[in-house]
DNA sequence: GTTCATTGCGTCGAACTGACACAATGATAC
DNA sequence: GTATCATTGTGTCAGTTCGACGCAATGAAC
């Protein structure tokens, strides 16, 4: 069974596995080389860049089709996964356009195809550990690979408007969830958790007034090793201290009222 | 065209007109008598009361289709409306239960009946003004409502845990938005409002803080006036100001970062 | 006019925030 | 081996905010 064979069968049988009308589209946030990145893929249906998403199975929960193009596309389990907004614009989805890109591998579809029909998406974003991540292709992708951020234009139809959206969440959680677990190795210095917070805001913070709140919120373990190796004074390294990380996750950092 | 047979015309033409597989509800949240207010509407399909719902036409927005849902249950248009959650559960509807109910009322539908697949709901809360709503049956509905929170025991299918979560974001935005302006009067005082927060937090807040609080976000405008008729000194009117109001809704009450 | 719950305004110490100083560290250059 | 120097750990200090509470003014009820 060739990934071609399957690219086929699913767009043949796809209208009898999966709900009709849904999909949902994931926003892979990763961290690496002090940028944020995002897991795109090359769909064949179109010249652009998309972000990677699915479609639910008529007898599967929505959150574990998500879960499960998580683990399709990275290989993880097990990971910060969060919808974040549904998209259901009448004239989000321009499938028509990309008819002809079907053609050029050989694949015709007619008029009424499922895949042609409007879509409502449900966006989820995901916080992952860029390391841990194996970018792994589906039968419907040229490629799959991590984007920086910043370098990121145009995207398949509405998906830079989703990520976008996806960003926008992301700074607001920063606000009142524990972020840096999901993104970082389980050790991490200071600085590397600063330039995490600093890349994301896209704005710098002082370091001392940083590291004062970030060890006032008591989640992190400092451990008694040190990072070695950079040029200069070796950082100590921290972890999450997750009895207290799971409570910040649930009650948010900050009281409110 | 009695409303009856229009329902029956839904039932029947629904598969032509709606989008399969998706359906909203609304969580229209009101403030009276010092209790926060939901509208429920009583399903002919049911024991139980529903959280006023609808399908999405095939050419129709879905955002669009919430605020149609809304004006069709409440009368009013331009509100504070916004999706919080997607409910994807596999197993969330049971309507196969519910066919009995539509039988009592003489309507028979097959076991393959449009009504009967697996839906994904789209959750949308929305503030609105108690006074200015004026609760209106659709043909779906014996009743429609206005409940007490606290007098809410089970509701439609999971509509109890719709309901739960939307509470859990109005609590959550009321850190980070200006909540009053939905769901007060044009003009009210500074008790009222403060009310309003102890209600939808369960929990009572120091006067003078809350006083210092509110008009150091900076939205509030004191007129001259105040409410006469309480049987104590009476309270100045406030009103928002708007310019700064929705400067405040777009970046937020606090900084954060 | 007296009563009294309620409202407007203010105080005070504790906690928090932003800006910055200074010494310690550790690889690199010489 | 030692000087260099960017970076890190820790601390200070003034300005601001926050929670708790005091007190006088108000206005309907008696």
């Amino acid at each position: 069974m060739t990934p071609q064979k399957t690219f086929r069968e699913t767009i043949a049988e796809g209208e009898a596995l999966f709900q009709p009308s849904v999909s949902l589209d994931c926003v892979i946030f990763g961290f690496h080389e002090n940028e944020l990145k995002v897991l795109l893929v090359k769909a064949k249906a179109s010249e652009h860049w998309a972000l990677p998403g699915g479609f639910v199975f008529k007898e599967e929960d929505l959150d574990d089709a998500a879960i499960r193009v998580l683990k399709e596309r990275t290989g993880l389990n097990d990971i910060f996964l969060q919808q974040f907004h549904v998209f259901g614009s009448a004239k989000r989805s321009d499938w028509n356009v990309h008819r002809t890109n079907f053609k050029k591998d050989g694949i015709e579809i007619g008029p009424d195809h499922w895949l042609l029909k409007r879509f409502i998406t449900v966006g989820y974003y995901a916080l992952v550990e860029f390391a841990h991540v194996k970018p792994t292709l589906d039968t419907s992708s040229d490629a799959c690979t991590w984007w920086d951020l910043n370098d990121i234009q145009e995207l398949f139809m509405d998906h830079k408007q989703i990520l976008d959206s996806a960003l926008d969440t992301l700074r607001l959680q920063l606000n009142h969830l524990p972020i840096g677990y999901n993104l970082l190795p389980q050790k991490f210095t200071m600085p590397e958790l600063q330039k995490l917070y600093e890349t994301i805001l896209n704005k710098s913070l002082d370091r001392r007034n940083f590291q004062r709140r970030m060890t006032g919120f008591g989640i992190l373990k400092r451990l008694k090793e040190t990072r070695k190796g950079g040029a200069h004074r070796a950082p100590f390294l921290y972890s999450f201290d997750m009895r207290k990380y799971r409570k910040a996750l649930k009650q948010g950092l900050y009281g409110g009222w």
